[in-house]
RNA sequence: GCUCAUAUAGCUCAGUCGGUAGAGCACUUCCUUGGUAAGGAAGAGGUCACCGGUUCAAAUCCGGUUAUGAGCUCCA
């Protein structure tokens, strides 16, 4: 005689045990043909899961979170079904949810092609047509793998044998086909209304590239069919903002075939690199930071040194001459404390902040290059910062204030991400250094009220670090900065100052980036702003157009004036309509169009536009000026 | 590095069954001097990524290399 209590507390008591969907159905019978699954005390159940005793259960539907989930979950099955119907011997493994959507990895002789997923999802379309039932079957583990053996499925054989003892084992049933899954799934295909198959591609089993690859279909799923097609419309959103062709309608940079992941940047790219180093450099020496510059090819003794060439040696670019191996430069650290061991430090010249513009070159896998989000050879805004343990807290914090100033000057108020990435299992250092470098980042974390998630074992090999990454304005994550606190690197090269006491100590070191990479970070920018750089990065600030030939001189004369004053300004005289020569420009993003005819020439004006389209009117030079530097001012 | 796909004019892309290449935009010249998102005409432009094979004949079919793309793995 179990009575339920539902989320709004409301109690129903039944006379025998009642399914959740016998509950639904007795609420009403929208919610019945609604539901998706329940939640009983807190456990996510099938609609058929029979309630004996009093319970809480909430019902669950697609306009919940979990039912989402569950439809997606549902969507994979469904995919893992139609597969198996049309590829005989094609075994599955697993196929879970994921952000927009699903994936299921296939152990497949063959690779599917792009019609192979067309096909699918029109059988996948059937199956939901024909509405069939999804039922699940609990059964003991030596029942479960003698099933799923005699059916072929090694994998999943694999994956049932390594299920904790004692876990029960569930199999869910959809017509003829089966799999092993815990659940909730949908009571029927029917409920699985919009999804769409993205991309095949290859994965690992187990994702570790020592097994074999399996094929991975990739999938999305929605509630309903205008949900689905909002996000396909925001997937080619995010294509539009790609920053590859982006930069090829702006012509900022190119890379080819002879320099794999290295950039040429053209002059309106390099112009906004510039811009952004400038600011940099400023911002960098007003925060008590000395700049420096290190070799670019450094004797193999010093990565041997520093544990590099052991841990990252294959992915270095190599160097023989004059019978010494040499390294180009994959990373400034270990160039840095060299410039701190020269001459004797004391504890009075702590903290000591050393920064470069620091160009590094790695030898990156072929498949992992990206656009210039990910290339070879790269810049970072590095330094270090040479401090005593009491020190760290104080420099963390500060640093961490810093690192806000600048991502607020180039991004407003952005949405950031903090995560603290602790010991990885490769690694030098003593546990107890490790324990008091990890406990350090928290406390500057905690000691500055931010938000923040740990990331067990993925920090660096010589230490953890902070993440600090921003969502842009379509919700994509970037990673930026980052903060490392460093036990080990000084101690292993050398690195050492006069204490109080007259002794001498190894100084702790601070890893720390706010860009990341210049080409990482323009990158960024770019998709951000989809090409419309603010004023003060944009490589042209403003173009003047004449409108016939008469005012060519004058339009020269305002040209030369604004780039007198500083601005980045440039003519467009050419023999073209004005209406012509303001959609192109409009296109290329510049910020303001400056049109001169007869009247503004004889007013010693400019009519201004925007790249947005919206009429400033007629402004003296002056006045214009005034405006632009507002737009510039407060960052150089 | 692994799986799959792609590579044709400066750019975006067509090119059927194997028979020596085509459009739009951009470019050059000429006409047009026009007030806020495309004025008109003519012209020039290609070793079809590279190397090899099959064939009377290869942009097209096959193999390899390189680069790029989507994922996977990696990311000091």
């Amino acid at each position: 005689m179990p009575v339920i209590t539902l989320p709004d507390g409301s109690q129903r008591a039944f006379d025998n045990p009642v399914s959740v969907f016998d509950v639904a159905a007795d609420i009403g019978p929208g919610l019945a043909k609604a539901a998706l699954a329940g939640k009983v005390d807190g456990r996510e159940v099938d609609t058929s899961h029979l309630i004996e005793t009093d319970a809480e259960l909430a019902i669950i539907t697609d306009r919940d979170e979990e039912g989402l989930e569950v439809i997606r979950h549902s969507t994979a099955h469904l995919l893992a079904m139609a597969v198996q119907e049309l590829f005989p011997g094609v075994q599955v493994t697993i196929g879970p949810v994921i952000e927009d959507g699903f994936y299921y990895d296939f152990a497949s002789g063959k690779s599917f092609d792009p019609e192979d997923l067309e096909k699918i999802e029109q059988r996948m379309a059937e199956i939901v047509k024909n509405d069939v039932a999804v039922e699940r079957l609990v059964m003991s583990r030596e029942h479960a793998i003698e099933e799923f053996r005699n059916m072929g499925e090694h994998y999943k054989v694999q994956i049932i044998e390594d299920l904790p003892e004692g876990e029960e084992i569930s199999v869910y049933r959809q017509g003829p086909w089966m799999d092993l899954c815990r659940g909730p799934h949908v009571p029927s295909t029917g409920k699985l209304q919009a999804f769409k198959l993205t991309k095949v591609a290859g994965a690992y089993w187990r994702g570790d590239s020592n097994n074999e690859m399996l094929q991975r279909v990739y999938g999305t799923a929605w509630r309903n069919k205008k949900e689905l097609k909002a996000y396909l419309r925001r997937i080619e959103e995010a294509e539009k903002r790609d920053h590859r062709k982006i930069a090829k309608k702006l012509d900022l940079f190119h890379t080819q075939e002879e320099a794999p992941g290295m950039v040429f940047w053209h002059p309106r790219g390099w112009s906004i690199y510039q811009a952004i180093e400038q600011y940099m450099r400023k911002t960098q020496r007003e925060h008590g930071y000395q700049e420096i510059k290190t070799p670019q090819i450094v004797d193999l003794s010093l990565w041997e040194k520093s544990g590099h060439a052991d841990k990252f040696g294959d992915d270095m670019f190599m160097l023989n001459a004059e019978d010494r191996n040499f390294a180009i430069k994959p990373m400034n650290c270990p160039c840095h404390v060299q410039v701190f061991n020269q001459g004797l430090k004391s504890y009075r010249d702590l903290p000591l902040r050393l920064a470069e513009f620091g160009s590094c070159h790695r030898n990156e896998p072929s498949g992992s290059l990206h656009g210039i989000m990910r290339v070879r050879g790269f810049v970072q805004d590095d330094a270090h910062i040479f401090c005593t343990e009491e020190q760290v807290q104080d420099e963390s914090s500060t640093f961490i204030d810093f690192l806000h100033e600048v991502y607020k000057d180039f991004f407003g108020e952005p949405d950031m991400i903090y995560r603290l990435s602790t010991r990885p299992e490769q690694r030098v250092g003593s546990d107890a250094d490790w324990d008091r470098a990890e406990k350090a980042l928290a406390d500057a974390l905690d000691a500055q009220g931010l938000p923040w998630e740990e990331l067990p074992g993925e920090g660096a090999f010589y230490g953890p670090k902070i993440e600090f990454s921003l969502k842009d304005c379509i919700g994509r994550v970037w990673q930026l900065g980052t903060l490392q606190v460093d036990f080990s690197m000084p101690g292993r090269l050398d690195a050492q100052y006069v204490a109080e006491d007259g002794s001498r100590q190894t100084p702790v070191m601070l890893h720390r980036a706010i860009l990341g990479s210049f080409e990482r970070f323009i990158g960024i920018l770019i998709e951000h702003f989809e090409g419309n750089f603010p004023v003060w990065l944009a490589p042209e600030q403003a173009v003047v157009l004449n409108i016939t030939d008469h005012q060519s001189a004058y339009a020269g004369q305002v040209c030369d004036q604004l780039n007198a004053m500083g601005f980045r300004v440039d003519t467009d005289l050419r023999n073209e309509k004005v209406g012509f020569k303001i959609r192109e420009h409009t296109i290329q993003r510049i910020p303001y169009l400056l049109v001169v005819g007869d009247r503004e020439m004889e007013e010693g004006t400019v009519a201004v536009r925007t790249r947005t389209g919206e009429d400033l009117g007629s402004l003296s030079i002056e006045a214009f000026a005034e405006r632009l530097q507002g737009e510039v001012d407060k960052r150089l």
